[in-house]
DNA sequence: CTTATTTGACCCGAC
DNA sequence: CGTCGGGTCAAATAA
């Protein structure tokens, strides 16, 4: 795969699948908090996700963030990625939530009753106006 | 102490 | 059969 467009091996990317993860500096300056100048922010759709791996694809260039629903019966899954440099994000739902309805409210994930099921197999796109 | 997050390593599948 | 690539889990750390 690589071998048709990649003069210079990537670092080391390849094999081990964790070689690929690197960069990535949440850290800066500031301690902490920060006034709200430029980060990316997700679409929070309701649930609350637990970030379960970070990875950077080489086929497309793009960072993807893997993200998994906090309860255990959920097997919905959400993965986000973006671009290196670029605000834009492309989040793709996976499966479907098992447990009440998202209070639309941030951590309201609370909350049973029906079923949820307001994502299936398909995938989503959000925030992807320049490229694609 | 508990929970969320992070990074690395391992695994599986495809080629 | 070997390697690449992506995906997930696990351990460690921070809050």
């Amino acid at each position: 795969m690589a071998s048709t467009s990649e003069p210079t091996a990537p670092g080391s990317g390849g094999g081990g699948g964790g070689g690929g993860g690197d960069e990535q500096d949440r850290q800066a300056p500031w301690p902490e908090e920060a006034g709200g100048s430029e980060q990316l922010v997700m679409p929070e759709d309701g649930y609350q996700w637990k970030k379960y791996g970070q990875k950077f694809i080489k086929n497309i260039q793009k960072i993807r963030s893997y993200f998994r629903c906090r309860d255990k019966r959920c097997a919905a899954k959400k993965k986000v990625e973006w671009h290196p440099g670029d605000p834009s994000l492309r989040i793709v739902y996976e499966g479907a939530h098992q447990h009440g309805s998202p209070s639309s409210s941030t951590g309201g994930g609370q909350g049973e009753g029906g079923v949820g099921n307001r994502y299936e197999l398909s995938a989503q796109y959000f925030g992807g106006p320049p490229a694609q």
